[in-house]
DNA sequence: AAATTTTTGCAACAAAATTGCAATTATTAT
DNA sequence: ATAATAATTGCAATTTTGTTGCAAAAATTT
């Protein structure tokens, strides 16, 4: 398991850097999706904001990572699964975010059902943002 | 057609006001939804910055319009159907994101199926952001 | 039409995000 | 292992986005 960043950036063809690395490691750490301001607090501010942009925007194109669309508009970023290719995420996004503790985790193995839109409509991506009372808090 | 913004601000005891018809009559214009810039612009600068957002949260307040959630997490607006009152917006909500125009509508007649989740969660509210081909860049 | 209430616009401020560039660090080739 | 090359980082400056207090202006009420 201690290794699992750095697999993570070598299999995308990314340098290795302390910053990829612990950033990665916090995703992988945590279950739920983290905002920019969690991974600045959380890596002890060691490392420029504009890193931390940077960082998330790499892993946001190479597929690694991807953003969570919010009722309030925060910016939330959550790994993968491994359908997910680079430039090519897989199709189906449930998350679901917590009033209660606000955690907003990614529901993947829960197939979204089929949405019949009107005429015309190719739908290509689908994000489902579900937000009640989560498990732990249940 | 020409009064329905009058009414709207009339009938959610709202005065009226230049910066509340004009930005009400560009959402009763439009199908897609918008964006504070998208107002600036679209008004013509004609109105401050600080109005134009004290405007926006003040439809939202009063259930006139909603916000939407994006990927990208840009805010945007769109009008409510009526079943939308203060404080209570309907809970199902699709909105479709065209990749080709980028323009966002709100598909207020399809209801959102059923979703199975894990033991535990509790849902309240769910927001699905589709994303495609429109029916007009189709 | 005057009194009252609400809204607007300005200025200042705060937060969030972006860009260019030199210094540093990582990778590649020798 | 080390030098050459390439990529990444941190800093400073800037831009964009959103907020707040307050006096002037406009809308509503009486």
């Amino acid at each position: 398991m201690k290794g699992a960043s750095l697999e993570i950036l070598k299999h995308n063809h990314l340098s290795v850097t302390e910053s990829r690395k612990k950033i990665l490691d916090l995703f992988l750490a945590n279950i739920g999706a983290l905002a920019h301001a969690d991974i600045e607090k959380n890596t002890g501010e060691q490392f420029d904001r504009v890193t931390i942009y940077r960082t998330l925007q790499t892993f946001v194109d190479k597929g690694i990572i991807h953003t969570i669309p919010t009722a309030d508009n925060s910016v939330l970023y959550a790994l993968c699964k491994d359908e997910c290719e680079q430039g090519h995420h897989h199709d189906n996004h449930i998350h679901f975010i917590c009033d209660a503790c606000n955690i907003t985790i990614c529901i993947d193995h829960i197939t979204i059902p089929e949405l019949k839109l009107p005429k015309g409509f190719a739908p290509k991506r689908r994000d489902v943002v579900v937000s009640g009372i989560c498990n732990r808090c249940n």
